[in-house]
DNA sequence: TATCGGCTGTGACCTCCGCT
DNA sequence: AGCGGAGGTCACAGCCGATA
């Protein structure tokens, strides 16, 4: 735990509140194993309908919440930012630090003899450390698309999975986002783009659903009234929306892994896992004579 | 009919300023 | 001093009305 206090400061009673309910929600998460992001934290806060989803609620509750972790009331290491990645050449201590690193990276390509190929999306990458964790054991292509996905992201999954046709296996996009007039949306745009760029993976909505709406019963928030796409989407569902973090990180992970699980034949798959192991001892006695 | 501009949305922050 | 709102960054997206 570092707990590690730069300032002081007082809060009144209701930004006090705000922080005693971010507090409990990041130390359960981190209890759990999962680091939020202020983005998730703030998510966590609006499906629990603590707070409303706008922008100067989220700028209230992130200043907050920094003002705790400045007090030393929020533990530095269960908040984290993603978006801030330190770029640094790969270097080693020495050649034995080096063999080790390559000894624990060696993976086949785990999908091979496979008849599908899969790809998972999310809309928000304040969900990617939860569904990485599933995808990472799975070798599943994980991408957070941050809002709609940029061309530049669809084109290149179009590449990959041209690929993966060519080579005879059939390819799915499992898709997880907020269930609103936009999240709603984005699976028709990723087809769509995608179908330009001269391939149809079936592209599935894994979550949100109605049907998971109604089965886990998150709180509603009312639907953006100013999205372009509301007209549709309430003549469809009504005027209310749900977020995708407001599903427990367990049901996440275990819809994913179920659906991958449906396209992965597992016994192929320990297979290739048994000769990476093989492989990996030959590889510790040619080390080790180095 | 096609294109353009203005508005809206997505994430994940930050700074500044006026008010209490 | 603390709060709340406005606006900015960066890179994308869709929708809709106006204009060429």
């Amino acid at each position: 735990m570092a707990k590690i206090a730069y300032c002081s400061k007082s809060l009144h009673k209701a930004s006090r509140d705000l922080l005693d309910q971010m507090i409990g929600i990041a130390e359960d998460y981190d209890e759990k194993g999962y680091r939020l992001t202020v983005r998730q934290l703030y998510y966590q806060l609006v499906s629990r309908n603590i707070i409303p989803n706008n922008l100067s609620s989220y700028q209230r509750a992130s200043k907050i919440l920094l003002a705790g972790r400045m007090m030393g009331e929020v533990d530095w290491d269960v908040i984290m930012d993603r978006a801030r990645t330190p770029i640094m050449p790969g270097e080693f201590r020495s050649m034995s630090n080096f063999v080790k690193a390559a000894l624990n990276s060696y993976r086949k390509y785990r999908w091979e003899g496979q008849d599908h190929y899969v790809e998972v999306m999310v809309e928000k990458e304040a969900l990617a450390g939860i569904l990485e964790r599933v995808t990472r054991e799975y070798h599943v292509l994980l991408l957070a698309n941050k809002g709609y996905s940029s061309a530049s992201a669809i084109h290149d999954v179009a590449g990959r999975m041209e690929y993966e046709e060519e080579n005879g296996k059939t390819c799915h996009v499992i898709y997880l986002g907020d269930h609103d007039p936009s999240g709603m949306d984005m699976v028709r745009d990723i087809d769509s783009r995608l179908n330009t760029f001269g391939c149809s993976p079936s592209v599935e909505r894994l979550a949100l659903t109605m049907d998971q709406i109604e089965q886990y019963n998150p709180p509603p928030n009312p639907a953006k009234s100013t999205d372009p796409r509301s007209r549709k989407y309430s003549e469809e569902f009504g005027g209310q929306s749900w977020e995708l973090d407001a599903l427990n990180p367990e049901i996440l992970s275990d819809l994913l892994e179920s659906r991958i699980q449906e396209y992965l034949d597992v016994g192929m798959y320990n297979d290739v896992i048994e000769q990476e192991d093989a492989e990996k001892g030959r590889l510790e006695k040619v080390a080790g004579r180095i």
